[in-house]
DNA sequence: TTGCAATAATAAGCCATGTTATTATATGCG
DNA sequence: CGCATATAATAACATGGCTTATTATTGCAA
């Protein structure tokens, strides 16, 4: 085994992570940040147990990332007239300001981290990289339920 | 695009991280702490700044991951008698009984990761993920040399 | 040899992420 | 209806990760 195929797809997430957190830094975002604003911009107008599970953090991890966007005036929170324990979350003028600039930035480094890559190649890495998420949600699930 | 390339790539890795951390924390170690002692046993008696290399992960972040498992009795600092500067990190009696449980653990998960992979489609993931590494890193040199 | 740039470690301060627990509200079932 | 369970949001606390800055030491070059 030369290089650990597990330490190598735990660091080639963090490294992307960085590259698009550097990138997007000069909007003022953070790399989550960007995402969030990005997943608002495809589906408006969900609560944030919503959001949580779209960007695949806690609901709790999203509170979070929720203040800092709401104090640096990305995000709204709104409450829900149907369900007064949820908040909506809404784009502001400001943020709308920035979403084509920052849908170039995503496109641009989907570009380059699969240059050289032929379109058969990004099909594979996409399927191969499914497979494995699946193989270890399953395994969290039996464990999940073997320990009740 | 369905699923986009770069959430799949960012999700796996953090996917894959949460569940090497719960299964050693059966030892009392967080992933990365789990990480750091298999590089000491592999290349023993270096400072910190080689294991930071190694786990790639800034000096500071190493810094406190010691810090931790120093108190925590994983791993001793020793003063480099050759440079004053530096520190070399030790194994410990602790961690020396821990290291056979550690190690069936790390490759227990990357089997699971890997189940239903045929050996091609793991060498092709792992060239993949080293090609996309690759491109991310030269992107950022080239930034780094634009901005001094 | 002296003086300056590079290196090793760390501190301060920020953001992201998670587990566990709490509060408020909805919902479904008997 | 009334209660048990589930869900939405958040607080408290811990770890990991980064940038920027500081201190001590080393090593090279004029």
């Amino acid at each position: 085994m030369e290089t650990n195929i597990g330490y190598l797809l735990s660091d080639s997430g963090r490294l992307l992570r960085k590259t698009f957190d550097e990138r997007v830094r000069s909007l003022g975002l953070t790399a989550v940040q960007a995402r969030l604003l990005m997943s608002l911009v495809k589906f408006p107008d969900n609560n944030q147990a919503f959001y949580a599970e779209r960007i695949e953090v806690e609901p709790i991890t999203l509170t979070r990332i929720v203040d800092r966007m709401e104090e640096a005036g990305w995000v709204e929170r709104v409450f829900d007239p149907n369900d007064r324990r949820a908040r909506l979350l809404h784009l502001t003028d400001k943020s709308r300001e920035i979403v084509e600039p920052l849908r170039v930035i995503v496109n641009a480094l989907v570009e380059d981290m699969a240059e050289g890559l032929t379109a058969q190649e990004q099909d594979m890495l996409a399927r191969l990289l499914e497979k494995v998420s699946a193989n270890l949600t399953a395994e969290r699930e039996i464990r999940n339920v073997a320990n009740g």
